[in-house]
Parts: structure tokens; sequence; C-alpha cells
DNA sequence: AACGATATCTGACTAAAGTCAGATAATGCT
DNA sequence: AGCATTATCTGACTTTAGTCAGATATCGTT
């Protein structure tokens, strides 16, 4: 009753019977599901008809009648694509983003219900992103944005928040060597988040230096996405970035109270090197070049 | 991107995409899903027609030609239910216990795959057994068990293991006052396990004596299952079992270490009484008149 | 302008799921 | 024995989802 896959197995029974559950009040508006996950779609901002196809996985025909009933019950508007009148782009009318609200509200409902049940609902947070983080592992994407960007600054927030409980002495950004937001953009340097879904789950900042080389900063993965090999992911992105701007030669500084973050770099061809800045909090400085 | 209703939602859409996947492995055998959950409804031991149909949500005509449908294919046999020849109770024949098997390894797999591609399970499928207990909380049951039952003696086990962990002595069954398995059967106690589908995920032992009173021991929660207010459950579970066995008068000894099982006996009536025992381990004591 | 590629739409289909009104037979109760 | 109730089955439907082969219009390229 205990071994791994039983308990998996329950989970895959808890789990289908409560989206069949959510599925029966996506259908709780006199919709057939097909035609509510095409209208939430479109309100969800995928206004290109074959993008939604792609993602709601549906034939062109399928799709195509969907489209038609959407448009029948006047929730939705059809038009050319401004650039390519071969493709066509989906709008909410007035009443489609009626029903709409009208279905966010229920889904809403539906995940307040859920935690107001539950007397210790961080806990049970923290779990759903663990599975939902390994459940989407493979569509996790990994894209370059700026520094100052919302999703970012989450990252270095969260980034920051950990040092403080992982060192000692706490972390305090301003005594540290902060990278400047233009040394993370091209061409000197990028940022990278990954994302799952809508959310950040990593990050890692490739840094430009006049000094001959680049540096990797902030390498961050969310609780949540642990043991997806994501932090390798993130460093082989940095480094594919880094050749691409004509890098030759990247280091790091870290701490040892990172271990997973030391190990990674030795087993990704970094070499530790003696310190090569004054910043307080460092403690180990490895080199790499590419 | 960050409130806890986004979180829900997300997990939603992870589990919803995930769901379908293993719908359509269901659908590998050539045979449409619901003739397929209706073999592995049986092959999971339920026999009875009423009792799939109700689990699966089935209506009665749609029932019959599902199970209509595994008779031609020789999967199933079914006969009168030997108390009442109105109900029917449905068995698998030899070549459906096969057909069964290649479903069970075909799901096994898929556990397994999903557990290798995350190099930390554990903490996984502790997340897995968190939100299941969340998502089934409803149908939990509290059932009357035998305290050498397997199921009492995994209880037990974790039980004994997290104080170990809790009490900064450890934790020595032989050194406490083990309550012999029969004072805690009918009609001088009972033993009361919370069961998740087929989890243990919790328990109670209600011990009589010769004292003019019966004890509360063994009070247990599976961490993937606190804050669901499982302890509250099973200890009106005991009480109610004491009150029928005509017992006015209950006693329990606990730990300072175990802080939520004080909060959680002060706040249902118990009050604190001297020492009444010389067990080495517990530090409080409690006592409550029903 | 011609041509192959692309995006969408339409018509004609099938499979699966689900609904509903009886029919049939067994049961429990008076 | 009579009668309402219950469990299942059957026939006749509808709805939803999905498939596939063209038709139509547009685009990019030559």
């Amino acid at each position: 009753m205990l071994d791994p896959v039983s308990r998996v197995r329950r989970f895959n029974r808890a789990v289908t019977s409560a989206v069949g559950a959510l599925d029966t009040s996506f259908l709780g508006r006199g919709r057939p599901l097909g035609a509510a996950r095409v209208l939430n779609a479109i309100g969800h901002g995928r206004s290109d008809v074959a993008e939604i196809r792609d993602y709601l996985g549906l034939d062109s025909g399928l799709m195509s009648r969907l489209l038609r009933s959407l448009e029948d019950d006047g929730l939705i508007e059809t038009a050319a694509h401004e650039d390519d009148a071969r493709r066509r782009v989906a709008t909410l009318t007035r009443a489609g983003r009626r029903e709409f609200a009208a279905y966010e509200a229920l889904s809403n409902a539906q995940a307040e219900g859920f935690l107001a049940q539950h007397s210790q609902a961080e806990a049970l947070l923290a779990a759903m992103d663990l599975i939902a983080s390994a459940l989407t592992r493979e569509r996790v994407t990994l894209d370059e944005m700026d520094p100052r960007s919302e999703q970012a600054r989450y990252c270095l927030g969260e980034y920051y928040a950990e040092l403080g409980r992982r060192f000692k002495q706490g972390f305090d950004v301003s005594l540290s060597r902060d990278p400047d937001a233009k040394d993370m953009r091209r061409p000197r340097g990028t940022f990278i988040v990954a994302m799952s879904d809508t959310l950040p789950i990593g990050c890692v900042g490739l840094k430009g230096t006049d000094h001959g080389y680049a540096e990797i900063k902030r390498l961050w993965v969310a609780p949540a996405a642990r043991g997806l090999r994501l932090g390798r992911r993130l460093m082989d992105a940095a480094e594919a970035a880094a050749r691409g701007l004509g890098i030759t030669l990247l280091r790091l500084d870290t701490n040892s109270a990172l271990p997973e973050a030391a190990r990674l770099y030795r087993n990704t061809g970094w070499s530790e090197i003696p310190r090569f800045n004054d910043d307080p909090y460092p403690d180990l400085f490895f080199e790499k070049r590419l």
C-alpha cells in the first residue's frame, strides 16, 4: 500500500475524479466543453485561430465549426489577420466578455472553495506548484527577458529571500555587487527566465563586464521546480547565449552554503579559481572557457 | 501571478492535460474509454453492477450496454446476485483478467515513467499524497479495525517513527506502556483507522481499563493529511464509540513535544489533570467526562 | 502571371457518450 | 395474493467529438 507506484496511482485516481468535476463545472453554462474551451482560450488572449487550434489540439474542421457556433451565439467575432488574410483572428464581443468573465468567476470560486477547505493552504499550494512543475516539465520555456520585467523581478526577489534564509549572516542586496540591469541586456549580456505555463520558476543572468569575461549571476530555481534539472538547462542556455555574443570566458562566484550549485558547476566543466572580486558574500569562485 | 487562486488554477490546467494523456493511454488497447473504465472497475474488485454505475456516474442504459459489449468480447461474465436476483454481479473471465493485467501494466508503467523523470521522487510523492488526501477529503472513511490488522499496524509504525523524530530522547515502544491489542477491541475498546481510497492516513485507539475510565491512545494523522481536521474527526469518532460502550470518563497522556495534539485536546473539552501513570514519555495528562 | 504552399471552411461521414421511456423480472410489504 | 418498489435491460433517440476529402482564398516566390 506504500510503494511509490501505488502512491502515484492513488494521486491519479484522486485527480481524475476531481478533473471530472472541474469539467462539469465548465458545462454549467449550457455549452459543450469544446466551445467553452475555445471561448476561454480567446478570453485568455489567444486570438490567432491556428494558435488556438494547436493549443487545444483540434482538427481544423472541428475548430471552424466551434468558431461558427460561438459566432452564432454572438460571443465572438472573427476577422482576417491584418498581415495575412488567410489567417483569422477571433475577438470577444461584449457579450463574449461577459460570458468569459462568468467562466473565470466559476474557476476562481472553485479554486477558492478548494483552498478554503484546507487549514494549511500554504503547504497545499507548495505541493500543487511542485506537481504542476513536474507535469509541465517538458513545456517549460526559457525566455530571454529584461531583468526589470515583472517576471525577472519576481525571480530575483525569491532568490534574495532564499539567500537570506540560507546564509547564516542573512543577505542584504545592497552590500553585494548588484549587477546593473543594462549589463544583463543584449548586447552586453542577457537575462533568462524559465517559465512554466504563466509562472516564472527559475532564472539566470549573463552579465557583461569590461574585463574580457562575462559573469553568470542570479542562478535560481524555484523550490517547486527542483529535481527537474532546470538549473542545468538554464546554465546551458546562458552559455549558449554567451557563445552567441562572442564571449569566450565565463566566471561566477557562489557560496559554500549552496552546495547543490557548486556541485552543478563542477559537473559541467567549471573549474575553481581564486577570488576575483571583493563581494562579501561569495567564498567560491569558478571559471569556464567556452 | 502569485496569488493562491492562480496557483490552484495553474495546477488544474497542468493536471487536466495530464489526465487527458492518461485517458488516451487507456485507449491504447482499442477499446472505448467507457468500456475500459468498467473493465478496470471490475478488475479492482467492484463486482456489483449498481456500485460500478454509481462509482463511474453512468446511466443505467449505458452501463448495461457497456457490460454487454465486454461480455461479447468474452472479458466478463455476469450473474444474478445470490441474495437478490434483481441485482447483477460481474466477474472477469480468464481473458478479462489478462486484459485487466495489461491495463494495470500500462498504468504502472506510466506511473513509473513519471517518477523516473524526477530526481527528487520522495518530495514529489509527498506532494502527491498531500493533494490526493485533500481532494478525497470528503471521501475519507473512519473504519473500526482490529489493532493487529495490516492497516492498523502501518499507522502504528508511522506513529512510533514520528515520535522517534519528535522526542529529543527518541522513542522506544518497549519502554512505553504499549496497550494490549485486546484492550482496543470491542467490547473493552476499539481501534479506528482513517482510510483515504486505499491508504490509511490516520488512527486512534480507545483502550479499556479496569479503573473506571478508558484511555485514548495512538492518535496519529499522516503528514500528508494534516490540515484536514482529521484529528478532530478521529477524536469525535473515538468519543462516540466510547459513549456507545457506556464509558463515561476518558483519559489520555501526551507530550509537550506534540503541541498540536495538546491544542486539539484543550479546544475540545479536555482538561489537564495530574499525572495518572508512570510511563516515561508523557508529560501532559488530560481527562474528559462524557 | 503562374504555381505551389498555406489557412480556413464546408459537406459528408463515424464513433462514442449520453438520455429517456417503457419492458421485464424479482423483491418487500401489507 | 396483490401491489408498489427496485434493478436491469432494450429500443429509439440526440448531442458531442472527431475525421477526411475536397473547395476557396490568399500568400510568397519565381
